[in-house]
DNA sequence: CCATCATATAGATAAATGTCAATATATTAT
DNA sequence: ATAATATATTGACATTTATCTATATGATGG
């Protein structure tokens, strides 16, 4: 059963430097939160409130091993977004302008 | 001279609900607010808000017509939105992890 | 068992956001 | 000139967000 991906908490995730630059660092592979809190000037607590904004999105995902959590980008999310991105800025039949066409109302 | 495009407001802008669906009713051309207005449940002046956030982070673009303003989706900036997502979440040359690698910090 | 390391949670707080009603501005029509 | 229409701005307010300090939890290594 598919769980229907919820695309304003994924670009609220993404409307935040720090996090950007989280993902971006992710994108060549896991990372532990504590390597990833060496790159910032923020305390452990705010890594980790912006590690699960991005975990509760799905931009990302926590692996446990041992004492660490290894996080890594779910790239069906990245293709999600990117079908997302092209379906709301392209042309497409179930458009309200369409629509109104019809009744005249766009010209 | 480009001007550089910042992606932060960009993800903001997208982080809503009636803004997005905004974009996606643009996707098949121009519209004026009212026309916009109709579809939601919000008063003009918060629609007017929001078509100000899109309008700055670049997104969509309004063109003056009389008393109308016409919006529609800036392509440049759609496109430029793919191109800086692919790179955000693919892997490339100067990512943190590979720095690392060289010093021994990602196994 | 105790100390240490990695991460999460709670509580406080300042700043940003989304919404509205009221008002202003600018264009068009009468 | 006046009224009507389209849009923007202002000021108020409640909610959400990002951040911190302090504390808790949970795993690892003596």
């Amino acid at each position: 059963m598919e769980t229907e991906i919820k695309f304003v908490p994924i670009f609220k995730a993404l409307a935040d430097e720090t996090r950007l630059k989280i993902v971006e660092m992710l994108s060549c592979g896991e990372l532990c939160a504590c390597d990833i809190l060496e790159s910032f000037q923020i305390t452990q607590p705010t890594l980790s409130y912006h590690l699960k904004i991005l975990t509760d999105s799905g931009i990302i995902n926590g692996r446990k091993e041992g004492s660490w959590i290894r996080y890594s980008i779910n790239e069906e999310i990245v293709t999600s977004v990117n079908e997302y991105w092209t379906n709301i800025t392209t042309d497409h039949k179930d458009c309200i302008c369409h629509n109104r066409k019809e009744v005249g109302i766009c010209e």
